[in-house]
DNA sequence: TGCCAGGCGGACA
DNA sequence: TGTCCGCATGGC
C-alpha cells in the first residue's frame, strides 16, 4: 500500500535527508540518498515505513505490519509532522531576503524543514544524552541504548530498532548504563525523566496545554536534567514552538560566531541581537544557522 | 597532550 | 541574578 502526499511550496526532500543523516549513522532510521525507512508505531500496531521523492511527491509505503485505514491516515500525519509538512516558509524567507548577510541560505538550504523528534520522551533522553559531549558519541550511546533496551522488528533479515519505553528506561539498574558508558549524572538524568513519563507524571499532550512557550519552557526546567539548551531543543523538535533558541548551544555559537567574525564565542546578547530581525522564526534561524556548519 | 564537545546542577557572592 | 566549578569520556 503506498500512500502518496502532495508537496507543499518551498520542500527540498534531499535537504531534509541530509540534515538527518550528516554521518552520523543513526539508529533509529535507515538513510539513503533516495529514501528513507523508520519503524514507527501507530495505534500500537508497529509498522515499518519507507518514504521516497516521486514527481513532486512524497510516496509512503507501509513495508510490514498490518494495517487499517486509520492507521494510514495517522502514518501519513505523522509523516506530515516529522517532515513540518503544513508549515508555509515564505514568510521566513521574506525575513531572510531582508537581511542581507542571511540570504545566502535561502538559496543553498532552501526547501530544509524542521526535522522534528515527534515522541517528547525520546526528544528529551536524546538530549541528555548528547549534553556535553561530542555528537559522534552521543550517537554511539543512543544506538547502545536502543540495541539494549528497544523493540525491534525485522524486514529483508535487518533489524530496526523502536526507542525504549519509558517503564523498560526507569527499571534499568545504573551499573548496567554505566557498562555502556553513561556517565552517573546522564543515567541518573535518564532514569529520573523515564519515571516521570511512566507514571503520567508529564505527557506531550499536557504540555501542550500551557499557555505559551514560556510556561512549556519553564515547565520542563523543573525536570532534573533539563536546563535551557535541553527546553529550547525539546520545545522546537517535539512541540515544534518557533520561538526557540538553544542558547549555550557549542555549533549556535560556532555558526554566530563565523557570520559575524568574532573569532570568539559569541556572548548571550550577541545571540539575541542577531536573532532579534527573525522574531517568531527564531527556531527555524535555529535550524538554518547549525546547517550552515556544513 | 590538552582542549573541546548540540550542558546541567549546585555553590557562592 | 550572574558566574564559576565538577562531572565524565571520546575525538581531534
Amino acid at each position: 500500500m503506498i500512500i502518496k502526499i502532495e508537496q507543499p511550496e518551498l520542500f527540498n526532500f534531499s535537504e531534509c535527508l541530509r540534515f538527518l543523516d550528516r554521518g552520523y549513522d543513526d539508529c533509529l532510521y535507515e538513510i539513503s540518498e533516495k529514501y528513507i525507512i523508520k519503524p514507527l508505531v501507530i495505534d500500537g500496531e508497529k509498522v515499518l515505513v519507507q518514504i521516497w521523492e516521486e514527481e513532486k511527491s512524497l510516496k509512503i509505503e507501509i513495508l510490514t505490519g498490518n494495517y487499517t485505514t486509520d492507521i494510514l491516515q495517522n502514518t501519513s500525519r505523522f509523516v506530515h509532522d516529522w517532515f513540518d509538512l503544513d508549515r508555509d516558509l515564505n514568510p521566513f524567507y521574506r525575513l531572510l531576503r531582508e537581511n542581507n548577510s542571511h540570504s545566502f541560505m535561502e538559496k543553498k538550504f532552501s526547501g530544509l524543514r524542521l526535522m522534528g523528534i515527534t515522541d517528547l520522551f525520546e526528544a528529551l533522553c536524546w538530549c541528555v544524552i548528547g549534553q556535553q559531549i561530542n555528537l559522534s558519541f552521543a550517537h554511539r550511546l543512543k544506538r547502545r541504548l536502543v540495541e539494549n533496551y528497544g523493540n525491534s522488528l525485522t524486514h529483508n533479515s535487518k533489524s530496526y530498532y523502536f526507542f525504549p519505553t519509558p517503564d523498560v528506561i526507569a527499571e534499568i539498574q545504573p551499573k548496567e548504563l554505566k557498562e555502556l558508558q553513561f556517565s552517573r549524572q546522564k543515567t541518573e538524568y535518564l532514569i529520573g525523566i523515564s519515571r516521570l513519563f511512566a507514571d503520567g507524571s508529564i505527557t506531550k499532550e499536557q504540555l501542550s496545554e500551557y499557555f505559551d512557550t514560556d510556561q512549556m519552557r519553564k515547565r520542563l526546567k523543573e525536570i532534573r536534567g533539563v536546563g535551557e539548551w535541553t527546553a529550547n531543543y525539546v520545545l522546537m523538535k517535539s512541540l515544534k514552538r518557533m520561538d526557540c533558541i538553544t542558547f549555550g548551544d557549542s555549533g549556535l555559537n560556532s555558526s554566530v560566531s563565523t557570520l559575524l567574525e568574532l573569532g570568539r564565542k559569541p556572548t548571550r546578547k550577541e545571540i539575541e541581537d542577531f536573532f532579534k530581525p527573525f522574531s517568531g522564526w527564531e527556531s527555524y534561524f535555529n535550524i538554518y544557522l547549525w546547517r550552515s556548519l556544513g
